[in-house]
DNA sequence: TCCAAAACCTAACACTAGTTAGAAAAAACA
DNA sequence: TGTTTTTTCTAACTAGTGTTAGGTTTTGGA
C-alpha cells in the first residue's frame, strides 16, 4: 500500500472538488473564489472557514492530483508478482497511470494546466513529488533493461520523458465512452516496447475507428 | 512553401512577443495588459493602438503558435525527395516539430497553457488549425504504412496521438544548452519506429547523461 | 521648415478580485 | 429544553482589472 492521504471533511472535499474543476477550466488567476463558492453551493466568504487562502486551495489540488497518480501506479506495481516481465511492468504502469489521470481528470488536468502559473514556493514543493514519480518510472525501465529482457539502443531518460509526455497528453484527447482504457494502455505499450514496425498483429487493434 | 503569415510592424511584433511570454508564464486571466505593456516598454493604453482588445492579442498568439509549427513541418516534408523512406519522413517531421516548438517556445508554450482558458469562439477557430495538423501526421503514418515499409500492428490514430503528445510535452523539460534537438529527434524516432527493444545500438546515444 | 499621420501617454471609469469581521443559522451535545 | 461549537452568510474594504477619451510626442514626407 502507498502512503495514506490526509483525511478531510465532506465540506472540505466538496470545496476541493469544485476548486479542481474551476482551476481546470479557467486556470489559476481565472478562477475566482466566488466561482468556486457557486460550484460548491456556498458563499465566497464561507470558503475561508475551510481553506485560509486561494493559495492553500491550489496547493491542495496540486498535491492531491499528483499523489493520486503516484499511489495508483505504485499500488499496481506492488500487486505484481516477482516473476512479472519488464513488459508486464511497463504495461501495468501505463494502465495505472492512465486510469488515475482519466478517472481523476479534474485534478490531474488542473495540475497540468495551472502548474506554470502558480507562485514559486508552491511549485517547488510540488516539483519534488513530480521528481520522485519520474524516478519510479526510471526504475521500471532500468530494471527491465537490467533483467536483459530487452537490449535497447534508446536512452532510458529520454524514453521515460517520451512515455510520460505521451501519457500526460492523453487527458487532452481522451473522451469517456470512447476507447477503453485497457485498449489504449495495450496500444501504448505496444508502440513503446515494440515500435510501430514491430510484432505485427500480436497486439494490434487493427482498425477500431477514431 | 507553406502559407504566408500576416505581416506586422515591429511594434506589433514586440507587443506580441511580450504577450506570448506573459501568457506563457501567468496564463490568460493572470496576464494583465499592464504587464504586457511593461514587457514591451509601453504604457497599458498604448497597446490598444496595435490590438483592440486582450482577446485579439490571445488570438494572435494562439494562431501564430500553431501556424509556426504547421509551416515548419510542412516545409521540411516538402523539401524531402520523393524517394524518402517512411522512417526518414517521420524523423524529419519529428525534428521539424521539435525545432518549431523549442525555438518558438514562448508561443507554443503559451498556446498549450492558455488554450483551455480562452473564450469558446477563439478556441474553436484555433481547433480547426490543430485538426489539420493532426491530419498531416496521420498522412505521414498512413503513407509509410501503405508503402509497406512497416507492417504495424498498432492503431495509427492512437500512434499519432501518442507521438504528438510526447512531442508537445518536450517543452516542459527541454533546456536550451542541454541535448541537441537532432539527438532528441533521433531518439524519439528510434523509440517510436523501433521500440525500446529494437535495433540495438543502431541509433542509441547509449548514455549521454541527463 | 511646416504639417499631417502615426505612435504613445495620461488619467480616469466601471467593475471585479481576494479577503475579512462580525452577525446569523445549523448542528451537536447536555 | 438550553448552550456551546461548528458552519455559513452578509457586507464591506482595498487593490487591481480591461478599456477609453483626449491630449502629447514622434515620425516622415513636401
Amino acid at each position: 500500500m502507498a502512503k495514506k492521504l490526509a483525511k478531510s471533511t465532506i465540506s472540505q472535499r466538496r470545496v476541493l472538488d469544485a476548486a479542481a474543476k474551476m482551476f481546470r477550466d479557467y486556470g489559476y488567476a481565472g478562477t475566482t473564489m466566488r466561482a468556486i463558492a457557486d460550484e460548491s453551493d456556498l458563499k465566497a466568504g464561507s470558503i475561508y472557514y475551510h481553506y485560509k487562502s486561494k493559495d492553500e486551495l491550489i496547493t491542495a489540488v496540486l498535491d492531491l492530483g499528483i499523489n493520486t497518480v503516484i499511489n495508483t501506479v505504485q499500488d499496481a506495481l506492488d500487486a505484481l508478482p516477482e516473476t512479472a516481465t519488464g513488459r508486464e511492468r511497463i504495461e501495468t504502469a501505463v494502465r495505472a497511470h492512465l486510469s488515475a489521470i482519466i478517472e481523476n481528470g479534474d485534478y490531474t488536468l488542473a495540475t497540468r494546466r495551472v502548474f506554470g502559473q502558480v507562485p514559486e514556493a508552491i511549485r517547488l514543493k510540488n516539483t519534488k513529488l513530480r521528481d520522485s514519480y519520474g524516478a519510479t518510472w526510471q526504475n521500471i525501465l532500468r530494471d527491465a533493461h537490467d533483467r536483459g529482457e530487452f537490449q535497447t539502443g534508446a536512452d532510458l531518460t529520454l524514453a521515460r520523458l517520451f512515455i510520460l509526455g505521451a501519457l500526460n497528453w492523453t487527458v487532452e484527447w481522451y473522451k469517456p465512452g470512447g476507447r477503453m482504457i485497457d485498449d489504449v494502455a495495450r496500444e501504448f505499450t505496444s508502440v513503446v516496447v515494440d515500435g510501430l514496425a514491430g510484432q505485427q498483429g500480436s497486439f494490434g487493434l487493427s482498425d477500431v475507428g477514431t
